[in-house]
DNA sequence: ACCGTGACGGCGA
DNA sequence: TTCGCCGCCACGG
């Protein structure tokens, strides 16, 4: 019988890692592939892309493992990553330069948003 | 069952 | 430091 929506166990797992970031804190793909030890950045990418829960699920606190923004509702330039860079801020991350996060703000902030 | 694609990652030049 | 290439896993057609 139906036993998810559409997806798979695959993308379950990755939405509830991502779903456990906390405030002002922020994930890279590998490591929630790591979390769930299913695939690799790869395929997690591939699954957010496909993210059905967008303001459900905090896919905007995963950023690429080199501090880089990574992408936002399947695009990996324009507007959307200005405004992820944004939410990113408003939750108390830390920036670098422009479009970077800092490796400070990568799982070791500790803020409490 | 097979192939191509994709919000990535690490290494080499 | 920056640019480019290959390898990785999962999914759709």
């Amino acid at each position: 019988m139906q036993p998810t929506c559409n997806l798979t166990d695959f993308q379950k797992a990755v939405y509830d890692a991502v779903r456990k970031i906390p405030c002002g804190k922020v994930s890279t793909y590998g490591d929630i592939a790591l979390e769930i030890s299913r695939g690799t950045a790869r395929s997690v990418g591939t699954a957010l892309a496909k993210n059905p829960f967008a303001p459900e699920v905090p896919c905007h606190r995963v950023v690429r493992s080199n501090g880089g923004l990574g992408g936002y509702f399947g695009a990996t330039q324009g507007e959307s990553l200005a405004r992820k860079e944004a939410i990113l801020r408003t939750e108390g991350v830390e920036f670098s330069l422009a479009g970077k996060v800092a490796m400070g703000s990568i799982l070791n902030s500790a803020d409490e948003c």
